[in-house]
DNA sequence: AGGTTTCGAAACCAGAGGTAGCGAAACCAG
DNA sequence: CTGGTTTCGCTACCTCTGGTTTCGAAACCT
């Protein structure tokens, strides 16, 4: 065993407080909206010190990304026909779009990304870039196609979210799946 | 003539740069960007004080709403068909985000409206609404169908926006037609 | 025990939205 | 021309937020 497992480094080690972290991010965003989540004010619903947080992300932007890709999770892209694969995962972003403090997390961080061009890389190479290459390969659909697909499902969840504050409701979402299918066949 | 057109009133009157203030406002921001576009900067640009705009707009969201507001003015409906008319309406919506500042303006004050239910109502009343009626008079659609056409098309357009930083190609533009248009038939 | 790193706490900074106070300017009525 | 009313520009100011810095204490390894 040379050093595949990188032994561990000295000095004092972190502590294992990144769930907590991502809890307290999800339920304070959730409490009290985006903007007035600050992060002195996640440190303190997690019961550790704002700079613990600065030390591990180095934005606000980039702690809610991190917390959202721990939120989404892998997407489960089961199902056998293209119509099914994609009629689930439409389903599946709009579930979790619609947990407490995810959908407000992700439209906020969305928000800032328009005036800040590294958030915005972050958010496309981190978030966004996983996903779309998943589904490339599930859908053998080209790039532009399933950019274009991202946009429509994300960005019409989102505007409603933005919109009304509240997530979509089913039955909306069923429309959505009703009206991206056909032009994806 | 008895009151109809409320007699001036006294003291000093405003001088007219409601105009002046809107092009710097979008000036300021398609240079800027939305956050660094700040109340002071799009004063200085207008070449008028801060404390002149804030006695005008209550808020900087209230500001940007009204100047979306001037820039987009009322949607043309014009075309026979209801085909002709979704898609026109698609498009100028498309070309209007397109102008420089446009986009960023929306995407930002859409995004500041996340955290700020105050500035939702604004967003909603003052610009949404006057569009939907519109929509729903010229297609005889009830309003959770105009509404979810509204998500689709305006949340996409940001979406791409806010995601890549330019406006959505032409070529896009046409696949978000061709993908709308079988569902409202 | 010594070295190294992380922790919490506090003070601190820059920039943003928004407000208050002031004298000067612009308009109207008499 | 004078007085009343309102807006103007200017400056100073307040609050809040993201983010940084400093420092002593704690945790781990050798």
């Amino acid at each position: 065993m040379t050093s595949s497992t990188a032994a561990r480094p000295p000095g004092r080690p972190r502590s294992g407080v990144n769930d907590v972290v991502f809890a307290a991010t999800l339920r304070t965003v959730h409490e009290l909206g985006y903007a007035r989540a600050t992060v002195e004010r996640i440190a303190a619903a997690a019961g550790i010190a704002k700079t613990t947080i600065y030390r591990r992300w180095p934005t606000k932007g980039a702690l809610i990304v991190d917390c959202l890709l721990d939120a989404f999770g892998p997407v489960p892209l089961e199902g056998g026909s293209r119509a099914e694969i994609m009629s689930s995962a439409i389903r599946w972003t709009a579930g979790k779009i619609g947990e407490p403090g995810v959908g407000d997390a992700f439209a906020g961080v969305f928000s800032d990304g328009v005036s800040d061009p590294e958030l915005r890389e972050i958010l496309s190479s981190r978030l966004q870039d996983p996903y779309r290459l998943a589904l490339q390969d599930a859908l053998g659909e080209p790039e532009h196609r399933v950019l274009f697909l991202i946009d429509v499902v994300v960005g019409t969840l989102l505007h409603r979210m933005g919109m009304t504050g509240e997530p979509m409701v089913d039955d909306d979402v069923d429309a959505l799946v009703e009206m991206v299918l056909p032009f994806f066949r």
